[in-house]
DNA sequence: TTAAATTTCGACTCATTGTTCGAAATAAGA
DNA sequence: TCTTATTTCGAACAATGAGTCGAAATTTAA
């Protein structure tokens, strides 16, 4: 039997152990991450860590899921306001912006780790994938009424979402100096580059 | 003595080395290139490898330097226009996409590979940044001259930078389907994002 | 043709690192 | 307290992959 307490303590190690696993990450990339040093930072023997993940694989794999999950669970709320869907859209970037401000290592993790994971884990090992579909749909989906309403410029609005993305990574996770990128700053440049269409 | 069709000779077994190195790239990212299987691929022996670059490193090295070499000096004649410099910028940014749109690959190695390779390489194996520094400032200074000359927004020209280098490589190498991005919707995009302020 | 220089590579070393095993320590329940 | 379940980890294993060595093959030049 296992008691309510003990399953809140082991999720509490495992969690130990996936930030241990994310400041690992934030200092050698996830490639030289090694399990060894993992271990080390979150103060447990290295074999104890396959009693909690069955492989480094999977210990990415939560990370990614759980931090997918909670950004789609911020956003879902927003989406379904019924508002202009350019605002809708705007709101929604801001509320993705103050969680990166929160914790930009997990973020940065969270968007470029994808690349780097092996494509070929099976099963459930993408299941992020699901959540992150689901966020650039609704996103895109705002996009394309946001031009159907004459909202923003007639682009194709996969191209726009991919310029929107790049834009957005560019002015949180782009250059030396990682300075934390203030609400403001981004509003302004959200009304510079996309906000004032169709405005006067 | 060494002829000159030996030294010809020489540099395209390295070219040949460095190509196969960029496709093995292309096929797993650069930690998972694994010196074995770029040499498979330019039919060399692996001990070969080592009689023409010193390292795994200089390999990706040397293609960094060259790469980035070529960039600043397909800019450098642009960015000495005089024109106004909102002009010579999207005439320099149009440049380098003319420049992406032949080699895709090469690009997408010359602009995320920085981030995984080992800072610490001493020397010259940091040659590359000398090209990269000074394209980047000539870009930004002449975003600060549009800026002074209301042809921009006000906004901090860093973080202007980032931004335009963000939707940059947003629009050429994020989404699944690696689509060429044609010069006409390039352009477009420029128009839309940052080409019509100050205009009428 | 022959001696010297250049180029190639098979076989090996060595370090790293993901993963497993079995046993020890600790906690829970009776 | 005694038994059982849970948690921990040191040590070993196996695979991988960077880099080396010495000798063989090939090319050059005389």
């Amino acid at each position: 039997m296992i008691s309510n307490r003990q399953a809140k303590e082991r999720e509490q190690r495992k969690e130990q152990i996936l930030s241990s696993a994310l400041s690992v990450f934030k200092k050698h990339g996830i490639e030289k991450a090694t399990m060894d040093e993992i271990a080390k930072e979150a103060d447990f023997g290295k074999a104890t860590l396959y009693y909690y993940f069955s492989s480094k694989e999977e210990i990415f794999a939560e990370q990614l899921v759980r931090g997918w999950r909670m950004i789609w669970e911020s956003i879902e709320p927003i989406v379904h306001q019924t508002n202009q869907p350019k605002n809708t859209f705007i709101d929604s970037l801001n509320t993705i912006g103050a969680l990166v401000r929160k914790d930009q290592v997990l973020f940065e993790f969270l968007f470029t780790a994808p690349k780097a994971l092996p494509d070929a884990a099976g099963e459930s090992n993408q299941d992020w994938k699901k959540y992150q579909k689901k966020m650039y749909g609704v996103l895109q989906s705002l996009l394309e009424e946001a031009i159907e309403k004459k909202e923003f410029p007639e682009i194709r609005s996969d191209m726009l979402m991919r310029a929107i993305g790049g834009l957005f990574h560019g002015l949180f996770f782009l250059g030396d100096n990682k300075k934390i990128m203030s609400r403001e700053t981004m509003e302004e440049f959200i009304t510079v580059f996309i906000g004032n269409y169709g405005k006067s």
